[in-house]
DNA sequence: GATTAACTACCAACTAGTAGGTATAATACA
DNA sequence: TGTATTATACCTACTAGTTGGTAGTTAATC
């Protein structure tokens, strides 16, 4: 069952919809869905230039609408930077789920975490969401913060278990304690984040993630 | 020989010359070098905020003259940006000679070397200038984007000689392909400095480095 | 007398955010 | 069914404060 609101619907599910014209579903589907505009845009934003490196105004004009019509769907900066942390941290939840739910070796889902976060760079132009939140961080507001801790307390955890089941399945080399393995691969991928993005080479991050790949059998 | 010339001498340097009277001694050691006192301020300013995230007017604040007068010392912030990352590069690079000269292990000076990005963090309220650089670094001057390239280098290539020491020596366990190795360990080094920021906790930059840790024999 | 290192007093552009208005769509009701 | 009300999603116009940067002055030192 569809219910026809922009706030909540995608723009290929509104086209598929019924009882309403053509002109009306390109209408809908060509401004989108304004809220997530906004936030695709300012993620894009924060994860090139930084949380400091990006202003409603830059946003008003990539979006198409007027800066003081931002304030309508996010109030506030702290809002907008919650709105997108939130939606970050839910998005990479589920695509730890869909891993997990494959079924295979640890050393295959610890292969698919690693292209998932090399796929999230682009060309080398942006960075992880928490890496530029990190930097900004004592300008932040305490839910952001919140979310930030949550955000690497739920990739721990996830690298700890694949770790976990290494030990037992062997797909993965010389396996040490899970949780320091994990907290070496998060460092690994935020840092091969920042270092190819300082580059803008891509190459870098595959550099820097060799050794750890090289031990998966 | 000691040139008074505030620009170049630190207030230790200065209280042991001669020739000058204790006031005056006292006066330069109170207010120190200007110049120096900025590019100190700046740096730690960027390496908490990020360089989005600090202004002249926090740095006049903190160092106790007027924002105009900063100008005097750094037209522009990109003058004073740029002459931040070159500072940092020169003094990373003296860290280096002098870990290289000690003539000990290959393990040793990999050990060496991580002590230094971990004393760098402080009490994990700030990351490595780079880190902070290169979130901004599509806002950046060509010169900073250089010097910025070149600290990678200089690190990277550094990193190669010891693991391609390691190698003789045998004091790391498992070496594989030096510049690999190397490209890991600055990855390493830089993203547990961001986790452990994200946290303000500097475990999380002991976690990720144990496992490295663990292999020097 | 020139240089150094500071100052006061500006400026234009930009920052997030507010006030109040308008057109359109959805809903409530006679 | 037609009409009034309310909600949505934008708009123009504005504000107070901040940004990096400039012009011109002053006092002390080489």
């Amino acid at each position: 069952m569809l219910v026809i609101s922009p706030h909540v619907v995608q723009g290929w599910q509104i086209a598929a919809s019924k009882g309403i014209d053509d002109a009306r579903k390109m209408a809908i589907r060509l401004d989108m869905d304004t809220k997530t505009q906004l936030l695709d845009s300012a993620e894009h934003a924060v994860r090139a230039r930084g949380y400091d490196g990006f202003s409603y105004a830059d946003l008003a004009a990539d979006v198409g609408i007027r800066k003081a019509s931002i304030h309508y769907h996010y109030p506030t900066k702290a809002d907008l930077g919650l709105a997108l942390i939130q939606r970050y941290r839910e998005r990479i939840h589920t695509h730890f789920v869909d891993i997990a739910e494959t079924g295979k070796s640890a050393g295959t889902k610890l292969r698919a975490y690693l292209r998932f976060y090399r796929d999230a760079m682009e060309d080398g132009d942006i960075v992880c969401l928490c890496v530029a939140f990190a930097i900004s961080r004592d300008t932040l507001a305490e839910p952001i913060l919140n979310e930030l801790n949550q955000f690497h307390d739920a990739n721990i955890k996830w690298l700890t278990g694949v770790y976990t089941e290494a030990r037992e399945d062997m797909s993965i080399a010389n396996v040490g304690e899970p949780a320091q393995e994990a907290a070496m691969t998060l460092a690994l991928v935020e840092g091969g984040h920042l270092i190819a993005r300082s580059a803008k080479d891509l190459k870098r991050f595959d550099a820097a993630l060799k050794h750890l790949k090289s031990r998966i059998v």
